[in-house]
DNA sequence: GAGGCAGTGA
């Protein structure tokens, strides 16, 4: 019987045939894939399509979805619907279907559908309704492009409450808070209805503002407001948890979390809740709220772990892991970064291979471009560089990102592979990748490493002239120190001496040790001197540096170090 | 039939 619906299609007639064909679907959601393909070549009425686009988007598949839009938008022009076509046999787009059209463009990768799909809009003189226009405004808000949402909110003939949720989120989101104030008064004075979502809006743009006395004065409102029976006050605790977390008060947080009713507590306050301890490094606290928890899920088992890495207690973060993996639970992107970020800390290259088997066979190292940066770091820094080149080639040129390019060019670098670093970077170019800062201090190093001066040279000089990104302090290093390296101390000393900057410590001591490989004793001790002079704010680099002098005759410079040190560290506590 | 709020890094 599986193949029933298909050999109906081939009898069935036009609109009918879609229709029946989606009653089935309802019945039997595992068919869809099969029905797509017998629908291919026939025209698609809107009335069967926008059926079928919303059980993609809810499957998780907006690619899907979008694809069947795209092809009634092909269908309508190649036959525009006549004047005397019924509602089944229309094949011109409907609100429905692009309204769920559009919520697809808005979970697609790249807005160009949904660019495409506006221009159709406005060349066909489709009059779209308020569904459509909110769902046009939600897409260019979600891909922060958020002049042009407020360009088509102030062409809108009809806007209501979603319409200015939508934008006032989207300046909270840009961290536009002034506009989103803005918007939010206009809506009040225009007399719009507010409700759980305006709020839940205005209290994250007061969350970004990280200013209690804001915090607090926006509880007492959304308090007031759930007294007007505004919304149901369960659903803005989590924004009012969220916004004290993001203030620092966890303690308030815990209190609103403790008093609030049992079915506003969620999986996703309760993470809340908890990312607020691990944020304060309140791990003791973090643990006790977690195993209070109920329902522990995958957010929560990485907010914990999270907690852990950032509070530097590897082991405990790498334990706690191997507890969520012995419920069963599969770590997703997120979890496996962080899980990464602690064998890093650790060394705990054989944590990091079992991680690499678990992602390797669900895909995610080849589909994630996050997931493959975090491997090829590991890889890369525990000398494995061909392991992280595989991991890097693993992933498909459309999903590589500057990211991973930067880990993989960082990792060449480090490792002596100079020159394949710098072919990558033409690789990277090649895919139309822009570099940025983090790339060209990995090409630089590559340079530096591999004593490519000229090459070095030709990199620095086109990073603001061809890439438009300002060389800062970091680049002028790697510069020096491939100057230094290269044994052309003068050079780097005149170098030093252009830089629109202030040389720092880490600088000064490339150069030092440029001239104690060099024997170069003249520029030596002009460098001596300069790191004598330097502001002794860094007072932990400044001990690691006196270590530089390291040979006998230096010892009463480095000696003469740690005493100027002293000098000023006891300047400053006598201030 | 439209809109969101929790976790990651070099």
């Amino acid at each position: 019987m599986r193949r029933r619906p298909g050999r109906a299609i081939v009898a069935a007639p036009g609109g009918f045939l879609h229709l029946s064909l989606l009653a089935s679907l309802r019945r039997r959601p595992s068919l869809q894939a099969h029905a797509q393909l017998l629908l291919l070549g026939l025209p698609l009425p809107p009335a069967a399509a926008s059926r079928l686009l919303r059980p993609h988007l809810r499957a998780g598949h907006p690619l899907a979805s979008l694809r069947l839009f795209l092809r009634m938008i092909r269908d309508h022009q190649a036959s525009p619907t006549s004047a005397t076509a019924s509602r089944e046999q229309e094949t011109v787009p409907n609100s429905h279907s692009l309204s769920a059209a559009l919520a697809a463009c808005s979970r697609h990768e790249s807005p160009f559908p949904g660019f495409c799909i506006h221009a159709f809009l406005l060349k066909s003189g489709f009059t779209y309704d308020i569904f459509a226009a909110n769902s046009l405004l939600h897409f260019y808000a979600s891909f922060g492009l958020h002049s042009l949402a407020r360009n088509l909110f102030d062409e809108m003939p009809l806007r209501d409450t979603v319409s200015f949720n939508t934008l006032i989120d989207s300046y909270v989101q840009s961290g536009c808070i002034d506009s989103a104030f803005g918007m939010f008064r206009n809506m009040v004075k225009g007399g719009f209805q507010l409700d759980g979502w305006t709020i839940t809006a205005l209290l994250g743009a007061c969350a970004e503002l990280r200013d209690l006395m804001v915090a607090k004065a926006a509880h007492g409102f959304a308090r007031r407001a759930s007294r007007q029976k505004l919304f149901n006050s369960e659903e803005v605790v989590i924004g009012i948890v969220d916004m004290y977390v993001k203030c620092g008060a966890v303690q308030l947080a815990r209190k609103v979390f403790d008093l609030s009713e049992e079915k506003a507590k969620n999986v996703r306050v309760w993470s809340v809740v908890l990312s607020g301890y691990a944020r304060a490094g309140e791990m003791d606290e973090a643990q006790r709220l977690f195993n209070e928890m109920p329902n522990k899920d995958l957010v929560a088992w990485t907010v914990l772990i999270g907690g852990y890495v950032q509070a530097g207690r590897y082991n405990e973060a790498l334990q706690l892991f191997e507890e969520m993996e012995a419920t069963g639970l599969e770590a997703d992107e997120v979890t496996v970064v962080t899980v990464l970020s602690a064998c890093v800390q650790r060394g705990a290259i054989d944590l990091a291979k079992r991680l690499h088997c678990l992602v390797n066979q669900n895909g995610l190292i080849s589909k994630n471009a996050r997931v493959a940066t975090s491997f090829v770091h590991i890889y890369a820094k525990h000398g494995c560089i061909k392991t992280a080149m595989d991991v890097f080639h693993g992933v498909a040129d459309e999903l590589k990102t500057v990211e991973l390019f930067n880990s993989m060019i960082h990792g060449l670098s480090h490792n002596g592979y100079g020159e394949k670093a710098i072919s990558l970077f033409d690789e990277m170019e090649s895919l139309g990748l822009y570099p940025d800062g983090t790339t060209f201090v990995g090409v630089l190093c590559a340079c530096s490493r591999s004593c490519l001066v000229m090459q070095g040279y030709k990199m620095f000089n086109s990073m603001l002239d061809k890439y438009g990104v300002k060389p800062d302090i970091k680049h002028y290093g790697c510069m020096v120190d491939l100057l230094g390296r290269a044994g052309r101390i003068d050079d780097a000393y005149s170098f030093i001496q252009n830089m629109p900057f202030k040389a720092n410590h880490v600088i000064w001591s490339s150069l030092l040790t440029a001239c104690k490989i060099h024997g170069n004793n003249k520029i030596r001790k002009l460098v001596e001197n300069q790191i004598l002079a330097l502001d002794t704010t860094y007072k932990p680099e400044k001990l690691t540096l006196s270590g530089l002098f390291s040979d006998k005759k230096r010892k009463e410079v480095a000696a003469r170090v740690r005493k100027a040190i002293r000098h000023k560290s006891e300047q400053r506590h006598t201030r």
